[in-house]
DNA sequence: TTTGTAACCGC
DNA sequence: CTTCAGGGGC
DNA sequence: GCGGTTACAAATCCCCTGAAG
């Protein structure tokens, strides 16, 4: 039985000759494998870990983050630079938040705690109206974008702070925090049959335009992979069938490129984990957070990360770093 | 949300 | 302004 | 009896608001 740390040499070994057989088509290792006795062969999913990360890209780069925070003035106030660090540390151009919670009245402040490190960026937030301390989303950036708006422009769907669009040159960086569909599953119909449609054809719009990334908390692990427990949380907010063929439906179908999943096929990597259960340190996660991008931007992919050590949320930070081609 | 437990199923 | 209980979300 | 599934109950976390001091 290998255990996931701390593996003995002879362990090594065996994994890396039957790792070989495992190695699928982007040459990836997708799995380890470790001969328990002679009848018998157990293969263990491999997890994500950041030193999967390829080498840093020389050259021009367009270097995003997205990150759930499940609170701004929360997590600045655990850190105030926690924020302005992860933004050195990646070199990012675009930091996009979910989950922020502020209502217009702190946004003021919560510029004043950014502001010190982040001199010329350009801050955008969208809270919620409907409810207080709840839901909204905000976007970081080096750059002036051309345009911002706020929401899907559709009036049912946009009391709640949860999408920002950031049109820059070569796209349109879209980050969404979608409804999760609570406890009870009291809110799938309206999550299924009403917002991702509305979304699917604001995407749609977008797309016709210019190539968008599709960055947030979509709040759905797509496949069985993307969750520890597949099987008890069938009836789970975010991992019904529902929610899962919609995702599939609506942004897959349609042309967007789940861009962890296709780099790494087989690689369990979550990017959620509840609270609650200490679930974090046994990594008993979901798959929540993603950069979904057209299917022109995709060939330009250098990295595609997660960045599960970083604390402060309940979600790690994602990533992703497009090769910059032309002058956009 | 996750976990534990009991009840239940088919083999 | 600070603390606390209650409620909610996940 | 065994493995798998279902159903229910209990316990756990963090952060918000609003009331009270």
């Amino acid at each position: 039985m290998a255990s996931k740390r701390g593996k003995r040499k002879a362990d090594v070994i065996d994994i890396q000759v039957i790792a070989a057989e495992a190695v699928t088509q982007n040459g990836s290792i997708v799995a380890s494998a470790v001969a328990s006795d002679a009848q018998k062969i157990t293969v263990e999913k491999v997890e994500y870990t950041t030193d999967m990360r390829p080498p840093r890209l020389d050259g021009p780069a367009d270097r995003i983050l997205s990150w759930n925070v499940a609170s701004l003035r929360s997590t600045l106030k655990k850190d105030a630079d926690a924020i302005g660090r992860l933004i050195d540390m990646e070199e990012a151009d675009i930091v996009c938040l979910q989950e922020t919670k502020l209502k217009d009245s702190d946004v003021e402040s919560c510029e004043k705690i950014l502001r010190p490190g982040l001199h010329d960026w350009h801050f955008y937030f969208n809270n919620s109206q409907a409810k207080k301390g709840y839901s909204g989303v905000a976007v970081l950036s080096r750059t002036k974008p051309l345009s911002v708006t706020n929401g899907l422009g559709v009036e049912d769907h946009d009391q709640e702070g949860r999408l920002i669009t950031a049109e820059y040159p070569s796209y349109y960086v879209v980050n969404v925090y979608v409804p999760n569909s609570g406890e009870g599953l009291k809110r799938l119909d309206y999550r299924v049959g009403s917002w991702d449609v509305a979304f699917a054809d604001y995407l749609a719009g977008l797309s016709a335009k210019k190539p968008v990334i599709l960055t947030g908390d979509l709040n759905c692990a797509h496949q069985e992979i993307d969750i520890h427990d597949p099987k008890r949380n069938l009836k789970s907010a975010g991992f019904t069938v529902e929610e899962r063929e919609s995702f599939s439906a609506q942004l897959l179908q349609r042309g967007f490129k789940d861009t962890f999943r296709e780099r790494y096929p087989d690689v369990v990597g979550y990017t959620y984990w509840n609270y609650r259960t200490g679930a974090r340190a046994r990594n008993r996660g979901w798959r929540l957070d993603y950069f979904l991008v057209s299917e022109a931007l995709a060939g330009r992919v250098h990295d595609i990360f997660h960045l599960p050590d970083i604390q402060g949320s309940d979600h790690c930070p994602v990533g992703l770093i497009l090769h910059r081609v032309g002058e956009s």
